[in-house]
DNA sequence: ATAGTCTCCGACTAAATGAGTCGCACAAAA
DNA sequence: TTTTGTGCGACTCATTTAGTCGGAGACTAT
């Protein structure tokens, strides 16, 4: 139950691959491209672009044309709530249909309706939750740290 | 985006029904039918059914067979938390797919996945919200607009 | 006892959504 | 101007969810 969508995996994958390259200890901003990023996590590229494409869209990511193309974070990855990612590939965020329902246009039980508030609540406890993580908090947590103390041998990074 | 299933819904609206015949202000339990919750609600009364049964199976609500027959809740409200009733009609909780797996089945992306681990941590504090929360709650929430007058007999309010 | 309700349960169909594909237009660097 | 990549929409296929149907068994009232 409540489970993401492969969209919403694949995107927050990518953009903590992107964050990564282009905030990690490598000096310089890399850009990196949606068949790099497909390969990486064995995602079909069609539909990664289409998630990635999403994201531009929304400003969380930028995107550069031409040969040598490929995304680069919009913004940094403090201001980048998980919140803001999965809205912009699921939609907003809807415990019941009836989440976001003018008056006009109720559900049919929305008159005898007596689950509403309060489900209402847990739906904004769980916004707050996911407006509060950032994508930085994601990058804090993978292996990655480890970098420190083999920093110098590898930058290439293919198995 | 997260949204609930109408077995949901339908599930939790039906638990507050029969709670609050059982344990409202009328002295003593009323048995309360599908057919009763249906028409209330506006539920087709077959899916509402297998909601019932499947509650039921769980240990959530008892059935009474035969005329005059019925659902009574199998505990005090106090006890129902409502991840219990979702992980009953949904299944349990999976923020991502890979949420329960044993290291074997992973998922493709598995061995690079640099998101399972921040996604893990969400996934536990919404489980934590959904598991405090108990059909109590949902109960003394309904009248609701008068809350604030009357704030002389809290109860439950636990946080 | 027996008739009439009511729960119980599994199998089924239909509708909605999600995942993934294809093909081509457009942009930019070399 | 050619190459390499993004941008974008329409499409198919798979999975899930919503809702339906029909009948077996349980219980109570009469």
């Amino acid at each position: 139950m409540l489970k993401l969508s492969k969209k919403a995996d694949y995107g927050l994958m990518a953009l903590q691959h992107i964050a990564s390259n282009q905030y990690g200890d490598v000096a310089h901003a890399r850009v990196v491209n949606t068949k790099e990023i497909a390969e990486e996590y064995h995602i079909p590229v069609e539909l990664l672009a289409k998630v990635l494409q999403t994201l531009s869209k929304s400003g969380i990511i930028e995107s550069h044309n031409g040969p040598k193309g490929g995304y680069l974070l919009g913004k940094n990855p403090r201001e980048i709530t998980i919140a803001r990612v999965l809205e912009s590939l699921e939609g907003p965020l809807g415990i019941m249909d009836c989440a976001h329902e003018k008056d006009g246009d109720a559900c049919m039980q929305r008159e005898h309706c007596n689950i509403r508030t309060p489900l209402l609540k847990i739906q904004s406890s769980i916004y707050q939750l996911l407006n509060s993580m950032t994508l930085q908090d994601m990058l804090g947590g993978t292996p990655l740290i480890t970098i420190q103390s083999v920093a110098t041998e590898q930058q290439g990074v293919e198995r």
